[in-house]
DNA sequence: GACGTTCCATACCGATCGGTATAGAACGAT
DNA sequence: ATCGTTCTATACCGATCGGTATGGAACGTC
């Protein structure tokens, strides 16, 4: 019942999800956002709430839909595997044409006004359950003998990790996917096995 | 002639330096700036301009009295060191207790709001001036038969870069410096030599 | 000590920020 | 046809953005 909305949310949300991801949180205002999903500022708050909400919804969708690679590349049967599988799927949707640059974690990531403390430290967050998961499937590694005994799992996941934060700059800087393939295969030199 | 300032100009540029170092260009306001440096915004205007202006003084400071290390590392005998020493370099200065954490230039370097169009190009600039010169510096070293002669300066350098860059997302974000000295030490076993 | 100059304090500028109040238009139910 | 509900359009809110105009205070010079 009532009058039916005029746009589709799931549209709308994409598409904020795509400026998020360009501009970064702060980066881009209420009115870039009506804009771009071609909606009013009343059914903006109306569907998500308000800015902070609707950059939430973004996120989780860009993990769902863009992060998903990350879950599956854990469960291949060997860590270097894993590793690899993580860096080209980072730089896959680093460098994809159709994509905004970079990495809508990373370029949220930054230092920003303290305005924005809470979606920072959410961001950071979700950056550390990444890492934490990796680092406990390359601790299941090391115990199956994948990995050396000596090879620190941890470090290991936080190497991983930092490479796919850099080659984040590097594709939001304009870098290829080209070129950034070919830094995945120098940073895989360093992975044991 | 005339009424002598009251501050000390190159204490309030410093002080601007640390809060764009934190904060980032955009998240860094007037109101921030006039406080931190403990001037009104007619002296910050009349000595600096304005924030743009503020800002690239405040790069030039950075770039001299942060990112010195990275110039006398091009000098230093072999690839091998010069790669080590730039990471080690970025890693002491994002990791400074007393600095803000990361790099002020890859803080500022993400996308943000299309009003700040110039500051990243001027950043993103800053990023090639650096890689270029070690990729020409590289260049050298396999002349110097320093480096192997299938290996690429261009990618190995883009590579050193990437890795700096990582790590200063994983310092902003918290990291300690001991854990990113590790990084540095397994990221190095993907250079050759 | 009057003067030109330079700096500082305050108040103000238009524009934009995130967010909302109000009123009308489009529906299903009755 | 009318009513309650839910959407949209417009206009507006206070706060803050980067930047400036104005008026007086502190100097060197004469």
């Amino acid at each position: 019942m009532g009058r039916p909305r005029e746009f589709d949310a799931d549209d709308a949300l994409q598409a904020a999800l795509e400026l998020f991801w360009r501009k970064g949180y702060e980066g881009t205002s209420i009115t870039d956002l009506t804009d771009g999903m071609g909606i009013t500022k009343p059914s903006l708050y109306g569907t998500f709430g308000n800015k902070e909400e609707l950059f939430r919804m973004a996120l989780q969708r860009y993990e769902q839909n863009y992060m998903a690679f990350f879950w599956s590349a854990l469960e291949q049967p060997d860590a270097r595997t894993v590793a690899f599988d993580i860096l080209r799927g980072f730089v896959n949707a680093q460098t994809e044409e159709c994509n905004p640059g970079g990495c809508l974690v990373v370029n949220a990531a930054r230092a920003c006004s303290d305005a924005a403390l809470e979606i920072h430290k959410t961001i950071v967050e979700r950056i550390q359950v990444g890492q934490k998961a990796l680092a406990r499937r390359f601790e299941r590694a090391k115990r199956e003998g994948d990995l050396p005994a000596d090879s620190n799992p941890e470090d290991l996941a936080r190497f991983i990790m930092t490479v796919a934060q850099g080659t984040a700059v590097q594709a939001s800087s304009g870098a290829g996917r080209d070129e950034v393939y070919r830094l995945v295969d120098i940073a895989m030199k360093s992975f044991p096995g």
